[in-house]
DNA sequence: TTCACTCTAAACACCT
DNA sequence: CAGGTGTTTAGAGTGA
């Protein structure tokens, strides 16, 4: 693993200094060599691992960069009559392997997430799959930008040679007119890349024309020959002749250079416009042939494609744009169930926005980090800027307690370059603030459902976020996912560090509440053992401990069972968010139900019903949650959840989860080490 | 305001 | 003696 981050590092040193823009983000690299700085950190595994997930994208992205301009090669020849495959071949600068099978996992086309989207069965990991996909866009972005930069120079730099040189072979100075062709082209994809951005800025970012092939990177990279993407192009263009002024330059060119210089505008406004989303009805929108159903109805409506409405949930068939407004004004008017709907879309849309600064941020952290690493070897593992957690006393941080956007660090720590919303709270902002002393009921009000943590299984396992979870809830949860029910304290312990990234800091702390719960809840029972003394769980006694709960709201489990068809199609992690009170249910629904799918179905179903009564139920069962809260249900991550509610849920998700990524053994010391990783 | 609950911190005892 | 384990107490925050 380290090895790999080591060698990445040479390989990543154009990208990263493309995408750290100079900047020292120095709280990003402090966390992150405070990470290091213990070998023991879990976190480096899991930032290696990272690293080397980044270092196959870029490779990949070249792959990708290549292929492009090899296609690009062949389209032009094409176009200009030069019919001469060989070339390619005879051409050294440009005979590279192609290998588009492999990038095909990779590139995750806006219309896929659209797609996804639309089915609204994104779960949490699903969205950071999809982020960590942007990501690779971004870095095959950027490595297409550097190739091409290379490319110029190396073209420039041989035409000087053969220049000065006068004399060259006849192959010699094919190539040379060859590779000022390509130079041109590369000029040409840049321009275009550029037009293109400017007309997507000049829409808003939003709406990418479904004449403009944000999609055809899909059919690209999923190995379509030029032919096929020259007729798709044309099938697409014909379709939107008066799109854009600019796409007179589209269609002048071939299609795999507006693949390029359409696909990077594309990421990039999604990606670095995180109001995009917000405004627009998920700007991503845009399915693979939804413009050729535009084609019909000169109208585009984001909630109209396909001949179906797009309105989360609805997809009935309206034959065409009149009758589509006719449903929409009719199905979907203003009232509450749309305004509820309405309501769960945005948060969707937060939700992913959140996800995507929280990824840009270690995306940049990441670069950052190596950047520094490849320049600064003999940087100290010593923290450069700490001032979050690290260096934050504990006094300090009891002393703010609770607050929940806790941003100390922010202003100094702006990450990312890229702009973001005010309301945004980065991870920085979540992360960097040390043991977080967090007061909530376990009761109510938390917006985010052991549902969540199921599925995010993953996100609190390499994330340092707090699970919502009470240490007893945790710690039966440990005991309870033990093939025999009974664990040491040691193995709690290992149980914590494993399943929980918070967990890897601040040992003394939570080490110390744990046994403080093993010995005060009469639900923990210690039991002798040869080997020493193991703990148990007495579930009647934990069940005893608040009875109150569920019956505390009886509304939500009527409501979960009559109403589905609101949020059938939430997605998950929004369900679960939203679920709130009812997660209760899945307490009993979970106990029996190791798989992480079934859970996951399973709460997917009881929960469509649960988004009425969290509408209905949000403004009073919000009284004493922030606007922020509310609306960002994300930030309910870093607040710890309703303990109880979550167990049923959550051991489902750790029994599912048996993953190794940790070693077991492995000793997590105390060490306030402020893991940014997340 | 009170109560119940949780978290954090700390002290202490016991054991290995 | 050091460190781990287990118990207990105290203070503080939160929501009902």
């Amino acid at each position: 693993m380290m090895q790999e981050s080591g060698t990445e590092t040479k390989s990543n040193g154009s990208a990263i200094q493309n995408g750290s823009s100079g900047s020292n983000h120095l709280l990003e690299c402090g966390s992150l060599r405070e990470g290091r700085s213990n070998g023991e950190t879990p976190a480096v595994d899991i930032g290696a691992a990272d690293l080397a997930h980044v270092q196959q994208q870029q490779q990949q992205a070249l792959q990708v960069a290549r292929q492009l301009l090899l296609q690009q090669q062949q389209q032009q020849q094409q176009v200009s009559g030069l019919k001469s495959p060989k070339r390619n071949d005879k051409q050294p600068a440009l005979q590279v392997p192609v290998s588009v099978a492999m990038m095909t996992p990779q590139v995750i086309t806006p219309q896929q997430m659209q797609q996804i989207l639309q089915q609204q069965v994104l779960s949490p990991q699903q969205l950071q799959v999809l982020l960590q996909q942007q990501q690779a866009l971004m870095l095959q972005q950027q490595q297409l930008q550097e190739f091409y930069k290379k490319q110029q120079e190396q073209l420039q730099l041989q035409l000087l040679q053969q220049q000065h040189a006068g004399k060259q072979p006849k192959e010699q100075q094919q190539v040379a007119t060859q590779q000022l062709a390509f130079q041109q082209q590369l000029l040409q994809m840049q321009q275009l890349q550029q037009q293109h951005l400017l007309s997507l800025q000049r829409q808003g970012l939003l709406t990418i024309q479904p004449g403009q092939p944000a999609l055809p990177l899909q059919p690209l990279a999923q190995g379509m020959i030029p032919t096929e993407l020259q007729q798709l192009w044309k099938e697409v263009t014909s379709a939107h002749t008066a799109e854009e002024t600019t796409g007179n330059n589209h269609s002048s060119l071939d299609l795999t250079t507006t693949c390029v210089s359409s696909s990077a505008p594309s990421k990039t406004s999604l990606i670095m416009n995180p109001h995009a989303s917000t405004n627009g009805q998920l700007s991503v929108h845009t399915p693979k042939r939804e413009s050729l159903s535009h084609e019909e109805h000169p109208h585009s409506h984001p909630l109209y494609g396909h001949g179906v409405c797009k309105w989360p949930g609805c997809e009935a068939v309206c034959e065409d744009f009149q009758s589509f407004l006719k449903h929409l004004n009719s199905e979907h008017a203003l009232d509450d169930r749309s305004t509820a709907q309405c309501r769960v879309q945005m948060q969707v849309v937060q939700q992913l926005e959140l996800q995507l600064a929280k990824d840009k941020e270690r995306l940049q952290a990441m670069m950052t980090h190596l950047h520094v690493k490849s320049t600064e070897p003999k940087a100290a593992p010593q923290p450069l800027n700490l001032v979050s957690s690290v260096t934050l006393s504990k006094s300090a941080s009891e002393a703010s307690p609770q607050s929940l956007p806790h941003t100390p660090t922010t202003p100094t720590a702006p990450l990312t370059p890229v702009t973001q919303g005010p309301s945004v709270i980065t991870t920085t902002n979540m992360h960097t603030v040390g043991p977080i002393r967090r007061r909530y009921s376990d009761k109510y009000n938390v917006p985010i459902s052991s549902a969540d943590i199921a599925q995010n299984q993953e996100f609190y396992k390499n994330a340092e976020v707090r699970p919502p979870f009470t240490y007893a809830s945790l710690i039966r949860q440990a005991i309870l996912e033990s093939p025999e029910k009974q664990l040491t304290l040691n193995e709690i312990y290992n149980w914590f560090t494993r399943m929980f990234a918070y967990f890897r800091r601040n040992a003394a702390t939570w080490k110390n509440a744990v046994r403080h719960n093993l010995s005060l809840h009469k639900c923990f029972v210690r039991v002798e053992n040869v080997k020493g003394a193991v703990w148990t769980v007495d579930e009647v006694e934990f069940q005893k401990r608040r009875p109150q709960k569920i019956s505390g709201n009886p509304s939500l489990i009527k409501n979960m069972q009559s109403s589905h068809a609101y949020c059938t199609p939430l997605n998950a992690a929004l369900q679960a968010s939203m679920a709130e009170n009812s997660i209760p249910l899945y307490t009993t629904a979970s106990m029996g139900n190791p798989t992480l799918g079934n859970l996951a179905s399973a709460i997917r179903e009881e929960l469509n019903g649960a988004m009425e009564h969290t509408n209905s139920n949000e403004s009073d069962s919000s009284p004493g949650r922030s606007p922020m809260q509310a609306v960002h249900p994300v930030h309910v991550k870093e607040e710890p959840l309703d303990p109880e509610e979550a167990e049923g849920p959550l051991s489902l998700v750790t029994t599912a989860n048996h993953s190794p990524d940790f070693d077991h053994d492995r000793d997590y010391e105390d060490e306030p080490v402020n893991e940014d990783m997340e």
